[in-house]
Order: structure tokens, then C-alpha cells, then sequence
DNA sequence: AAATAGCGCTTTTTT
DNA sequence: AGCGCTATTT
């Protein structure tokens, strides 16, 4: 272990050694941060902890598992894996799952992701009788995670007159009702969302003592990544659970706080000083990352901020290339004018692909990169975006996963009853959430204690109703005894996914099915990894084979796109991602894009000396990205919602050292301005088709083989409703099995 | 019931 | 420009 520490410097040793009592390191971009908090670990595994008694919290799954790979190199020991090692809310969701019935949570409880919290809360402000424009689900979710964040429960916030009035001002005085109706929902689906996961900690760690106790009494050792991103309801978990032992290490820099958006609060940093005033201050200043140069730009910019701890990071390196500014014309010149500096770079200096990022303020802008790096031919990899796990397809078959380990999830129910097509409608599922919130019953209940005419329901829709339960408790009853990857091909190929997505042929069809392989050989990967089990008595972790599917759905709840890609084939590839998103992350080369005035800093954040900084500090993040070239592009035009509008060069290019920039301006224009026109739209059909006859509607009936002018021939199954009502399911013969209302569908009968 | 055409609306960042 | 929702068509 004394030869690892070693490969530290002074600074960096001097906090790793200190293992008893609180200490707070506060470390520049580039300084070594997670190095310090992955040698810690891997110390205090070497001075004979017990690795299960080590909580480590990261900021992203991903980080965790490549800290854990070099802690079991640096201790040659495979226990190293019992860390508790994770994001907070991936650690905190398995003590749930553990200790969360105490609070009425099943331990399946399923995690909601920001569209299905959105999806609810729509329903919510609609049943309620509220505008949906008004109350729209992204600020009444905004309000209620902000809420949650900072431990104000729906009835803390009813009663707290400067939130009623601020809701009451903004025309929404109904917000504090709609998070109480959410609450209810949530729990009674058997539900969390994430910012659930981190209250309910909270709840059971202030009401249960013994519960709290057990907890401190294991983890001996607490360590935070990335502290200057958390927020209250983390901030009081940590102190919580700390309380005991008291051997806490948070690593953080207040110049990279960059989610106060999302609740995330500095003030941790002060509180954490205030709550332990004996604690020891590490100040990690020196950057081995990135040049001279680089670094001193970013200490030039972040001067111009009012809210900092001061710190002066140096570096040894050499003073490297100036930074080239690009000014495009539009933002489809920043693209070509990016993607050709670094297709030269390449060329001339023989380097990959993955050396170099791309990195913007909002994912909106990823396209002309896109665009112009295709045309170059230099592969590229956009992370964020429309993630994996948010496509329809993928959130469809998981909709029928999660309604399979949890019926009472109400949003995956809603969204597969009626997918594929199996003739349950809008207003059938009206009359169901009626019935369901009128004998305070989740949805999942209601239907299978069906009395269908008291809900007004008819027979045929009933039984509907009762084929899709049948399908559903089928897959019920393999959970257990199943393997995860065998469970879930099985209802994929037998619930009518598969089916539906093979019929469409269009690239987009066969791109969502190649989706749908790509989710199952993910369960597949997953199935043939042991799984780790916690022990209840000891808090030690242990692992077992062949996982059901119930495993995947909570791991898979808490990933992101960034977490899950390692392995794949091709990985040298060009990286196009939000600054956010890039945080803790290095390229050789990096160009931050779009530096316009309103775009970054972004016209929402300008309101605020606050928000204004937290926009400054983005921009440190971005710049000191990079180790050893920093290009910096804007556009004096860009396409915005649209049309074309002028932009002003950001506020924070002239905060930089001019000296650190190159002082040639590149300005090349060959503007592309061949628009497509649009061809016209196609005179629309109405004839009916020549050999239809009206009277042939009178005269179907099961069996006949039919025509219908779309879907071809088909054989009728079934026949249902009367007059104006009536319709036919028909099996057609390409199309598959649909319902036609007679009136309209024009059935010619073939054969009787 | 299912498909489509057209309209208005939105646009920050993410565990 | 792209999306989701509503109104309309089949």
C-alpha cells in the first residue's frame, strides 16, 4: 500500500491517510478528485475495514464501477466489490428495498422516471378539472421536486404560506392540491419517483431509530463524490447517517456546482463546516490535466464570479496551443467549421477519434454536428438526448416488465392495456380510473374485482378486460421461477410487441424493432452476470445466479445512456454531449460550441446574479474539459425554433485572458442555401372504391373472407354492437388483427 | 375503433 | 423545426 501511495503528491496523501473524524476536500478541476477518493477507499480497505462498512456515493453508476475495477487492482482483493458503492439514489433505492415496507413500501416498489412523474401528473390536473396549459406537468413537477428536495411533504406544503402564495401569484394555486393527489397515487401504485427515493430515506431514517441506528452502526466509513451537487435532502442522510462514527470525507468544488437548478445547494459545503467545526480542510490546487494555457483561461473566467471559496490552480504542464476561436456564419457553418478542424487534427497528427468532444449547452444543437461529421466520415457518439430507455418501443415492453413485477403501477398500465390494440378504449379506461379512485383502489384492483355494469362497462369490453389480466397474471406466475432473459422474450413475442413492430417495414419500423433485440440481449448480458444480494443480518453483499426479470427492472431503473456502453465494438468515436453531461470526464481535445449570448449563458438563466454564475461555472466545467486544446465556436446566426435569428458572441468569451486566445478569426462562407422545397400535398381520396356495395355492411358475418381498400384480405372473427356501433374484428391476412367499425371500414365480402 | 391531417406550442441542463 | 394533441376521416 506504501508504494500506492506513492503515485500521489503531498496533498493528495495527506487527505487519503486521514481516515478518523470529518474532512472536506475541496479540489480544482483536474486535481486529482475521484483519485484521492479511490485511493481512500482503497486505504482504508488496506488498514483492515471491512469494505461492506464503506459507503461510497458517486455521482454516476459509471463512476462507481470504474472506481470499484481500481480499487480490487490497487488491493488485489476481490471483497473490494462489498463497497457500497453507487449513486445516491441507486444506494439508497437498495435500502429501501430493504427497510422500505416500514413505511408501507413493498420491496418491488417501482421507480418512476421524469415521463412517467409527468404522465401522472397530467392525469392528475385533468381529474381534477385544471387546465393542462396552465398547470403544466414539467413546472408542476418542477415545484414538487423542489419541494421533496428540501423534505416539505404535501401537507408541509399546503400549510407554508410562501409557497401558496408564490403558486397563488403564478395562477396556480391548485400545485400544492395536485402533489398531494400525486402522493396518494404514487403510493397507492406502489411507486417512487427519484426524488422519492431520497425523502423516504429521510422519513425512515427520522421515525425509525433503530433502523437509523443499524445503518450508522454499519458504515464506518461515509465518502461523497462531486458534494458540491447535492442538495438538502442528501446534505440531512449524510448527517444522519455520519452521526455515529463521524468518518466523513466529502470531495467537492464549489466552481463546479452546476445542478442548482435541480435543487442542489452550496450552502452544503458551509453547512458542512458549521456542523463539524473540527473537521480538517484539504485544498487540492494542483491540476495535471490540462496545459497552462487552458487552465489559466479557466481562472481568468471564474474570477468573475462573486460566490467562491478562493483557490489559485497551477499546473506543471506545458504552456500548450492558444485557444482558436471559431466564428460561423450559421450554425450549420459552426458544424462544417468543427467537424473539418478536428477531420485536420486528425490527419495531421495522427490521432483518434476519441480524442476529441464536442460539447454544448443543450442538446438541441447536437444536429449540425451530426450532420457535418457524417459527411467527413468520422464516426461520432452523441450521449443524452432521447436516451435508450426513453423510445416508445423500449418504454412500451418494459410498461408490460414493470406491470408483470408491480399490477399496481398504474402508468405502465395505462400504457399497454390498449397496446397493442386489443379493443380498450379512452373512454373504457375513463370509466375504470372513476371506479378505481371512488373506492380508493389502484386500477390493477378495480379491474379484477370487475363488476363491469356497475362501472357502466359492456360485457364485450369486460371481457376485454379480463383476457389482458388472464395474459398478465400468466406472466405472473413464470416471475419467480423464471430467468429474467427467458420471462422476457416470452412476453415479448407473446404479448403482440414483436408482432406489431414486424408488420411496419419502414426504416423507423425496423429501427425500433432492432431497438427491441438490443433491449433483450441487454437482459440477456445482465442474466448471465451473477447479482448481487445484500444480507440482511450483516449488510454484506453476496451474489447469485441466474437473476429474474424483477432484478433487471430495478437496476435498469436508475441507469443512464452514459452508465451503459463500454463495451460496445466500435469505441473510438467522436463524443457530442451536454457540458452537464461531460462533467468528471477529459479529452485531449475540446471544442465548446454555441457561445452566443442567450443560448450560453441560456436567456433562462439570466434572470439572477445566482443563476448567472451557476452559467459562468458551466462554462469552467466545459473549458477545463479539455488537456491539451481548447477551440471555442460561436454562429451569428442561428436557426431558433425555426427561423433565423442574430446572436450576440457570450459574455464569456471576453472573460477569458485574451492572451490565452489565438488572435486569427477564421471566416470562411460557403453558405448553403438550396433549401428543399416541399412536395404538395397529394389530392386526397374520397370515391369509394368502384365495386362497393353499401348493402354488403347488412350482410357479414363470421367467417367471410373480406376486403377492406388498406389491409387486404381477411377472414371475419367477431361481430359486435348494433346499428351504427356494429363492428367486426377482422384477422387480415398482412395486417394482422384489427377492429373496423363497420360504418366506415367499406368491407367488400369476398367469399361467404 | 383506428388512422391521419393540421394545428398550436415549446425550447436548459438530469439522477 | 419537431412534437403532441385535437379534430377529422375512414
Amino acid at each position: 500500500m506504501n508504494d500506492i501511495l506513492k503515485e500521489l503528491n503531498t496533498e493528495q496523501q495527506a487527505a487519503v491517510v486521514h481516515t478518523n473524524g470529518p474532512n472536506m476536500v475541496i479540489a480544482g478541476a483536474g486535481s486529482g478528485k475521484t483519485r484521492v477518493l479511490t485511493y481512500k477507499v482503497a486505504y482504508l480497505i488496506s488498514q483492515g475495514v471491512e469494505p461492506f462498512r464503506i459507503m461510497a456515493l458517486t455521482f454516476t453508476n459509471k463512476a462507481a464501477n470504474e472506481m470499484k475495477e481500481r480499487i480490487m487492482q490497487l488491493v488485489h482483493n476481490q471483497d473490494a466489490r462489498n463497497v457500497w458503492m453507487g449513486t445516491f439514489h441507486s444506494i439508497f433505492a437498495r435500502i429501501l428495498r430493504v427497510d422500505g415496507h416500514l413505511l408501507g413500501f413493498p420491496s418491488n416498489f417501482t421507480i418512476y422516471d421524469t415521463d412517467d412523474s409527468k404522465s401522472l401528473i397530467k392525469s392528475i390536473v385533468k381529474e381534477l378539472g385544471l387546465d393542462t396549459k396552465t398547470y403544466t406537468p414539467s413546472a408542476i413537477l418542477h415545484r414538487i421536486s423542489m419541494a421533496k428536495s428540501n423534505l416539505i411533504s404535501a401537507r408541509d406544503y399546503a400549510e407554508d404560506p410562501e409557497l401558496t402564495t408564490y403558486d397563488r401569484v403564478s395562477q396556480r394555486p391548485q400545485t400544492g392540491q395536485i402533489y398531494a393527489t400525486y402522493q396518494q397515487r404514487l403510493f397507492k401504485s406502489a411507486c417512487m419517483d427519484f426524488d422519492d427515493i431520497l425523502f423516504f430515506t429521510n422519513i425512515l431514517l427520522r421515525d425509525f431509530p433503530d433502523v437509523l441506528f443499524k445503518y450508522q452502526q454499519r458504515f464506518s466509513h461515509l465518502l461523497v463524490d462531486e458534494y458540491q451537487d447535492t442538495n438538502y435532502s442528501q446534505y440531512l442522510i449524510l448527517k444522519r447517517l455520519a452521526a455515529r462514527h463521524e468518518n466523513i470525507c466529502v470531495v467537492g468544488d464549489d466552481a463546479q456546482s452546476i445542478y442548482g437548478f435541480r435543487g442542489a445547494n452550496i450552502q452544503n459545503i458551509f453547512n458542512f463546516k458549521k456542523d463539524y467545526p473540527d473537521h480538517i480542510l484539504f485544498k487540492l490546487e494542483q491540476n495535471y490535466r490540462s496545459t497552462k494555457t487552458i487552465v489559466e483561461a479557466a481562472n481568468t473566467l471564474i474570477m468573475h464570479n462573486k460566490e467562491q471559496i478562493f483557490k489559485k490552480i497551477w499546473t506543471d504542464k506545458e504552456q500548450g496551443q492558444r485557444i482558436s476561436l471559431i466564428k460561423a456564419a450559421t450554425d450549420s457553418e459552426e458544424g462544417i467549421l468543427v467537424a473539418h478542424a478536428i477531420f485536420e487534427n486528425k490527419m495531421n497528427r495522427q490521432l483518434p477519434n476519441s480524442s476529441f468532444a464536442i460539447l454544448y449547452r443543450t442538446n438541441a444543437q447536437s444536429r449540425s454536428f451530426e450532420e457535418s461529421l457524417r459527411k467527413l466520415n468520422i464516426p461520432y457518439r452523441i450521449y443524452g438526448g432521447l436516451s435508450f430507455y426513453k423510445r416508445k418501443e423500449i418504454k412500451d415492453l418494459l410498461a408490460y416488465f414493470r406491470l408483470v413485477c408491480n399490477p399496481h403501477d398504474q402508468e405502465a398500465l395505462v400504457r399497454i392495456i390498449n397496446y397493442p390494440a386489443r379493443g380498450i378504449g379512452e373512454t373504457t379506461l375513463e370509466k375504470l380510473r372513476v371506479a378505481a379512485s371512488e373506492k380508493d383502489k389502484s386500477m390493477w384492483e378495480t379491474m379484477l374485482n370487475l363488476k363491469a355494469d356497475a362501472c357502466g362497462i359492456a360485457p364485450g369490453t369486460a371481457g376485454k378486460i379480463s383476457d389482458f389480466i388472464i395474459k398478465i397474471r400468466s406472466y405472473q406466475a413464470q416471475l419467480a421461477n423464471t430467468g429474467a432473459i427467458d420471462l422476457a422474450e416470452h412476453i415479448a413475442y407473446t404479448a403482440g410487441i414483436i408482432r406489431e413492430l414486424k408488420e411496419d417495414q419502414t426504416p423507423e419500423g425496423i429501427s425500433r424493432m432492432e431497438n427491441i433485440q438490443e433491449l433483450l440481449n441487454a437482459i440477456r448480458d445482465f442474466s448471465d452476470r451473477p447479482q448481487e444480494t445484500i444480507n440482511e443480518i450483516t449488510g454484506e453483499i453476496t451474489t447469485t445466479a441466474n437473476p429474474t426479470l424483477d432484478r433487471f427492472l430495478q437496476e435498469v431503473s436508475l441507469l443512464t445512456d452514459l452508465d451503459s456502453d463500454d463495451d460496445k465494438e466500435n469505441k473510438d468515436k467522436v463524443t457530442l454531449m451536454t457540458v452537464h453531461s461531460a462533467k468528471g470526464l477529459e479529452f485531449p481535445y475540446v471544442f465548446v460550441v454555441g457561445l452566443e449570448e442567450n443560448l450560453f449563458p441560456s436567456y433562462l438563466s439570466m434572470n439572477t446574479r445566482a443563476e448567472l454564475e451557476e452559467e459562468r461555472r458551466l462554462f469552467y466545467v466545459a473549458i477545463t474539459r479539455a488537456m491539451d486544446k481548447l477551440t471555442l465556436a460561436w454562429a451569428m446566426n442561428r436557426y431558433r425554433w425555426g427561423n433565423l435569428s442574430f446572436s450576440q458572441p457570450s459574455r464569456f468569451l471576453d472573460e477569458i485572458d485574451p492572451q490565452c486566445l489565438e488572435s486569427t478569426q477564421k471566416v470562411t462562407a460557403p453558405l448553403n442555401t438550396v433549401r428543399k422545397l416541399k412536395p404538395l400535398p397529394q389530392e386526397k381520396q374520397h370515391a369509394d372504391p368502384p365495386d362497393f356495395r353499401p348493402e354488403d355492411m347488412q350482410r357479414i358475418a363470421v367467417d367471410m373472407t373480406v376486403e377492406h381498400d388498406r389491409f387486404g384480405k381477411g377472414k371475419v372473427i367477431a361481430l359486435e354492437g348494433q346499428g351504427a356501433n356494429r363492428k367486426a374484428t377482422v384477422a387480415f391476412d398482412q395486417a394482422g388483427k384489427k377492429q373496423l367499425l363497420l360504418r366506415f371500414a367499406k368491407l367488400k365480402i369476398l367469399d361467404e
